[in-house]
DNA sequence: ACTGGCACTCGGCACCAAAGAGTGCCAATA
DNA sequence: TATTGGCACTCTTTGGTGCCGAGTGCCAGT
């Protein structure tokens, strides 16, 4: 159907409007690239190609432009990474050393995708499934109120408020360390587990003063809570000023990007459909199950060891962006990332 | 020099101004408003209010605008207080109902706050100042490191990881009884003179073994440093689609405004200069000290209970904006927040 | 001190014409 | 059969022109 020559004017078109913002013509194709044929012989290939819907015409008598369709077969079989310039291989590589906890690598990182891609960058903040619990700690703050803290291997802390009767600091002792012993070491899925067995354990626990039951009842239901609000993790935001590069696209690309950004919940359910693998992915257009991005294009990728995949990352922007380069950095920072947090 | 009718005129062109978006002349101004005059006098009258600068024209025989010296006069002598609509009202008292905790509160607030003003909103995470140390935890994560967790009595909780070369769980256990004798109960300021007198201790306390010393003047260390970023607290940002409705002003208020939310730095500085009692604080254009912001307004309060001032809140958006009603709602907003954080 | 009248200034808009870029189609050609 | 040059056609863009209206400043008159 699309034969070898007609797959080159795609690219050829898909390259020069993404470089241009312009519908590009058969004349500057030919023109720019040297494809060998005619300007007819191109005209009779776009017809093909708009007949088969990977370009359109904004008017006729217009040049053409690439479609959700067009730029999905770019990146699927045109596209040749692009690989990194050494400025930038260099700023990937110095912008985290120093990073000194995860909230550091996390904000750092999503600077440093927003700088080299030129795009709104979101980062989604590292799970580590096979990170375990370390320490379950509780604090009593004003009376009746008490915070419980967890904290994994990894690093991260976890917080939740309890409404709590009143108990002795021992009692808090007590319960502290049945609660670490119930899941300390545990991954979070194990502990999880262990808890609901436990809550149903207390019951008949001889050695455990029937007054203190409420008490572990409702700190092991917060417990359970926090671990289950773990997993779905936050994301960060950064770069959002470059959006205003695309002023003048303000309907298809700044409202919608902004409008997206502001619900969490979108971020991290397109992050976690999106990048399942460390390969790249890319969603173009309407591709995006999401109607507001319906205009955008979303690259992304997991991160984290080959073993252990800890969470992604991504950039979003307009559908008109230079995938190759786009894709080779977000595969890069997602590598280094990875690798990054699993040394240190 | 302004008798009274040139300053109900000025009233007159800011109201129109603001909700027309035009600049505004002489008879329209003798039409909606009734200033019992022609509209020549009123001519003379905006001659004067040019002259001192109050209002400008966009170009020769064009209405008037006012400038950044005009809505200074009009917030400080002109503005009556527009009282918030009953739903409005309604908006407020429940949105913050059912906030589980303090990051709860603060990110139901940027929401209210972006809401009732369309603008984009900024919140300050409280700082307590009477807030004392609650309690100081030692996590060993892997060989090595330690996890140092500060918790106040708000409930706040800060984290540091620490590099430690390896000591067992009671040396740790000792340490920690150590430094939360030293810092127990007591205010970060105190807390943080305590310790500076602690290090110096140290030295000469003979219960402590040597072999310790090292590790503990590094958890003292971080300690302080924690103490001290606890107070410069982070601010949380929302409602910035509300930046779409300014599409057609994209170059000043757009554009600025998201760059200056890109700088978590600026945004405190701003709200801490520009909110220091609970009175509102408005900022006018080339009143804000940032170069950025010099096209746009900041409307801003501190919140908290009379005698414990915790943090500020704001807004920022253009220039011309309904100054009554964003400063009721931001004052309404932050006495709601406040009370809300003092009983709960 | 205010007002009505008047001449003047611009920005905005409609209208028009010319230019330019690009297309589709067709007949000719290798 | 695939490619090509030529040609007529379409549609946007750009620039120019002229008019309208909103608005001003000034001045003489009340």
């Amino acid at each position: 159907m699309l034969d070898d020559r007609k797959l080159k004017v795609l690219r050829a078109i898909v390259t020069d409007y993404v470089s241009s913002r312009e519908p590009v013509g058969s004349k500057a194709l030919v023109d720019r690239h040297n494809l060998g044929v005619s300007p007819a012989t191109v005209r009779n290939d776009m017809a093909v190609l708009e007949d088969e819907g990977y370009i359109a015409q904004p008017h006729t008598s217009a040049g053409r432009i690439p479609t959700d369709k067009g730029y999905r077969l770019f990146v699927d079989r045109l596209a040749a990474v692009k690989p990194l310039s050494p400025a930038e291989k260099r700023a990937v590589q110095t912008f985290l050393s120093g990073a000194l906890d995860v909230d550091d690598v996390v904000t750092r990182t999503v600077r440093l995708l927003a700088q080299v891609t030129q795009q709104v960058a979101i980062v989604q903040y590292p799970i580590m499934s096979t990170a375990t619990v370390r320490h379950v700690e509780l604090v009593s703050l004003s009376a009746g109120r008490v915070m419980l803290i967890l904290i994994n291997s990894s690093g991260r802390v976890e917080q939740r408020v309890v409404e709590l009767p009143h108990y002795t600091e021992d009692d808090l002792a007590f319960i502290r360390g049945r609660l670490n012993a119930a899941v300390g070491g545990k991954t979070p899925v194990e502990a999880a587990k262990k808890l609901v067995d436990f809550d149903a354990l207390i019951v008949h626990d001889g050695a455990l003063e029937p007054r203190l039951r409420p008490a572990v009842t409702i700190c092991t239901a917060a417990l359970l809570e926090v671990l289950g609000t773990a997993r779905a993790t936050r994301v960060v935001v950064g770069g959002v000023p470059n959006l205003t590069q695309f002023g003048d696209e303000f309907e298809t690309t700044v409202r919608p990007v902004l409008e997206a950004l502001e619900e969490q919940v979108i971020l991290l359910k397109l992050l976690g459909e999106a990048a399942v693998s460390d390969a790249v992915t890319v969603r173009i257009g309407a591709e995006n199950p999401y109607r507001e991005l319906s205009t955008t294009s979303l690259v992304a990728s997991a991160y984290g060891t080959n073993d252990d995949v800890w969470a992604s990352l991504g950039i979003v922007g307009p559908t008109r962006m230079d995938y190759p380069s786009t894709m080779a950095s977000v595969r890069a920072v997602a590598r280094y990332v990875g690798r990054f947090l699993a040394e240190g």
